[in-house]
RNA sequence: GGAGAGGUUCCCGAGUGGCCAAAGGGGGCAGACUGUAAAUCUGUUGGCUCAGCCUUCGGAGGUUCGAUCCCUCCCCUCUCCA
């Protein structure tokens, strides 16, 4: 096996990236690597905690990518114990737990998406329940005499909880341990992480010392802010643009992203060159390009790395039919009524429909304008007597349904 | 184990017998403006057979014509002491 030359390596490595703990235990690694013909083995671990990967989990996967294009191994740890224990890192509650069947039924669709990103043929997909559940109470133990109480503390969500009376269990300090140790387990000579998981890292390096290892490097990738550009991306938070979403579904979600936060996204997700992503800046700080026009091209871009090039062209030509000419979205979902049995008390129609939650809340759009039929504004709560044949219902900006009464 | 503080609607937080479906803020939703932008402005934000009614203020009882508010017990969190 041979390597490319170590500084390009290095180059690769650190670019995007937020810390790198540290280059020269790095520059050692590779060189040592390079000389006895043995790929590093590098830890990405996530936690099945939601069925569903984002685009903020991919910015750190983009990177496990690259160090496997350089030849190195690529482990993809799915934390099916840890997620039992649920990661503290920036909470300010503790974390539910989640059962061992949505822990399984999740990381199965973690695998399936993950290789949307990274080659299946060479990566190492672990679960760190393979060794927890052979360790005893005495080795949990043992772990635990790793570390110390004032070190936990140093980690600022757990100061931050217990400077403001908010409860932390036990069980949440034993989380950093866990994850350390799975460096132990897979003797990762690198893991990546997202920049708040640095204190997790650390810990890995400690734990690993402690039993007798070589200490990893820690390489971890900004965060990306959510679509509402405050919030990291979360699926808790609702802001986020799923993997797995529909083409058209991305495609709208990166529209709706601000400028600023376009540009930040392209940092962080386009696989553009440096110097062309510089010429679009410049290019939108003089107006010569549209931001409209550059965010187009991203969410394309996006689209195609997920659904390829045929859906993201779809997805750009149905957006604008829909968004730019105002038309009716094609693959409405139909509904059909008999004449007789429809109900015409709107409110009643939208929640029987579904468009609605309530009919309290009907009337609310009702009476906010939200809601228009063929394409004009409702004002009265019944619908008209003389209605018949197809009926396109709105609701907001984006529900719509259509009605085919027989 | 002892002493004290506290648990309010999606979140934070006010409310200490009727004027409470509950101030204010955040978030959400909707409308205007636009590029489905963002920012801003406006409205709205428990449910229903909707000028009325029903369910909600940790849980279960109780006092009262009437309880988020008073009493009793229980559960949970935090602080100090042991």
């Amino acid at each position: 096996m041979s390597f490319p030359d170590i500084e390009y390596q290095l180059e690769v490595i650190k670019r995007g990236a937020v810390d790198l703990i540290s280059e020269n235990e790095l520059r050692d690694k590779l060189i040592k690597s390079k000389r006895e013909g043995r790929p590093l083995r590098v830890k990405l671990g996530m936690d099945p905690t939601a069925p569903d990967l984002h685009l903020g989990h991919t910015v750190v996967l983009q990177k496990l990518k690259q160090f496997q294009e350089l030849g190195h191994t690529a482990i993809f740890l799915i934390g099916d114990f840890t997620g039992m224990i649920g990661d503290p890192t920036g909470r300010i509650e503790t974390r539910p737990a989640l059962s061992r069947e949505e822990l399984l039924r999740n990381a199965e669709t973690y695998k399936e998406q993950v290789f949307k990103i990274l080659d299946p043929e060479k990566t190492e997909i672990r679960f760190n329940s393979q060794w927890f559940e052979e360790m005893n109470a005495a080795d949990m133990i043992r772990l635990c005499a790793q570390y110390t109480m004032a070190r936990m503390m140093e980690r600022e969500d757990f100061r931050n909880r217990y400077q403001n009376n908010l409860p932390i269990s036990i069980h949440e300090f034993l989380y950093p341990l866990v994850q350390g140790y799975d460096s132990v387990a897979l003797r990762a000579d690198v893991e990546l992480g997202g920049h708040d998981q640095i204190f997790n890292l650390y810990v890995g390096r400690d734990i690993q010392r402690a039993y007798g290892q070589e200490s990893q490097v820690i390489v971890t990738v900004p965060l990306l802010e959510g679509t509402d550009g405050v919030n990291k991306m979360s699926k808790s938070y609702g802001n986020y643009v799923g993997i797995d979403e529909p083409p058209d579904v991305i495609f709208g979600k990166l529209m709706s992203i601000s400028d600023e936060l376009m540009l930040k996204y392209y940092e962080l997700l386009s696989d553009i060159r440096l110097e062309e992503l510089n010429q679009l800046k410049e290019g939108i700080r003089t107006g010569k390009i549209h931001p409209r026009d550059a965010k187009v091209r991203f969410a394309k871009e996006i689209v195609e790395r997920f659904h390829g090039k045929e859906k993201a062209v779809a997805a750009h030509e149905a957006f604008e039919r829909l968004f730019r000419d105002k038309e009716i979205p094609d693959d409405i979902e139909v509904i059909q009524i008999k004449k007789v049995e429809l109900e015409r008390w709107l409110p009643k129609l939208l929640l029987n429909i579904g468009m609605v939650p309530s009919t309290t809340e009907g009337k609310r759009m009702i009476t906010q304008g939200a809601v228009s039929i063929n394409g004009s504004k409702v004002k009265d709560e019944n619908l008209p007597e003389d209605i018949s044949g197809e009926v396109v219902i709105k609701v907001g900006k984006r529900k719509f349904k259509k009605l085919i009464l027989s």
